[in-house]
DNA sequence: ATATTGTTTAACAAATAAGTCAAACTAAAA
DNA sequence: TTTTAGTTTGACTTATTTGTTAAACAATAT
């Protein structure tokens, strides 16, 4: 072993928040238990106490990085500047993206959130994102570009459900509308991809025929 | 005192999973003490053995009617005969109304499926609904309807997605879009009742309209 | 009245997991 | 080489929580 010191702290420090971002998400926080996130990161238990003192600071840690993975696609459609239907397809895309390389991403997440609601402005400042500014870019860039008879904060809210919903709800939906077929939902979940942003295409051009 | 026992107990059992709902749905699973149950419950915890042998019996129990309040409107929207614009505002509404009940509920329900995805389908054979039959039978509908080219599949994604989403995401989305503003989400909620048919009605315009 | 069944409680035992501590080990610095 | 700082480990303590047991209590039936 040629390691120093120090690359051997970064590396098991690695190890650890790798393994505990795993172990907490398929657990949840009071599942896990350290002694798994040990086996998992392939360490000793107390060594988790010495880089992190607590499971709470532990499990602080891992939140915010495993939280920060929602931001980089909420921020790019709500301040790129292109052309909407492009923003709109690109976010799906990347939502998508992430949501299958992090399938208990949502769940973990928002059983947190839900237990500890306190805790989102924190870390959303934490994370350097200012929802207020953010949000008011994103609906006036809205008006602008003629969808100013659609709430942008609907719209939003159905974008998001529409994306993530089956992800959280696979067991469930997996099982009702595809017979437990896990290789035909995955089909479905990339064909999504492509569903989304054309059912809010079609409500667009709906609208604009009402509209006349 | 004049209860005789059969009342007490049916009592006291009906405290214990009201309390074991409300507690569980609220802490989780793991979260949960049994003295936390008890407590709230305004009962000795080894009541809660007595009537639950242990733990895992009684969340057992309390799970499957949780999850039972998923059912009615899932089978209305995809059984009932009328006109599927009706249907699909009867669902939102029905759907709405329960989740401002039971706002944990959704949490609670994706995060235990979430740890134990066999559950689902034992459940829901518990719960008598076959959802085999139940989606076929919507699809057909749905294609008598004249919706053949959207897929039921992706259409009821979605539709459930925009539903439950703003109810699983509030503290994250009462933040950032409603600078935490609990009443003015309130109101925003009961609009989604109207704006969530509303979106998909446009979308069977558009989709008419490029039909041409 | 008392015996029996069912209900409720307090006290105890066992298991699990978090957190602490001191000692062993490693690698670079003096 | 030895010292020093940093890293890793095994053993121990403590706290929490589940589950059990036996006893007390209540209400009805004999």
């Amino acid at each position: 072993m040629n390691d120093n010191k120090q690359s051997r702290e970064i590396d098991t420090e690695r190890r650890i928040l790798e393994a505990s971002a795993k172990v907490f998400m398929m657990k949840g926080k009071l599942g896990a238990s350290m002694q798994d996130i040990a086996d998992e990161a392939g360490i000793n238990r107390t060594l988790l106490h010495y880089y992190f003192r607590n499971k709470d600071k532990l499990f602080d840690t891992v939140f915010e990085k495993v939280f920060a993975r929602l931001i980089p696609a909420m921020v790019s459609i709500m301040t790129s500047d292109q052309p909407f239907q492009e923003r709109l397809e690109q976010f799906v895309e990347a939502y998508s993206d992430m949501l299958l390389e992090n399938p208990y991403l949502p769940v973990f997440v928002f059983q947190e959130i839900s237990l500890n609601p306190h805790r989102i402005a924190e870390t959303l400042k934490e994370q350097g994102f200012s929802p207020k500014k953010t949000f008011k870019k994103f609906r006036s860039e809205l008006e602008e570009a003629g969808m100013d008879d659609m709430d942008p904060r609907h719209l939003f809210a159905s974008l998001l459900g529409m994306v993530i919903f089956p992800y959280i709800g696979r067991p469930l939906f997996q099982t009702i509308a595809f017979q437990d077929d896990a290789k035909a939902y995955d089909a479905f979940l990339d064909e999504r991809k492509k569903q989304i942003p054309q059912l809010l295409k079609l409500a667009f051009i709906g609208a604009s025929v009402q509209k006349q």
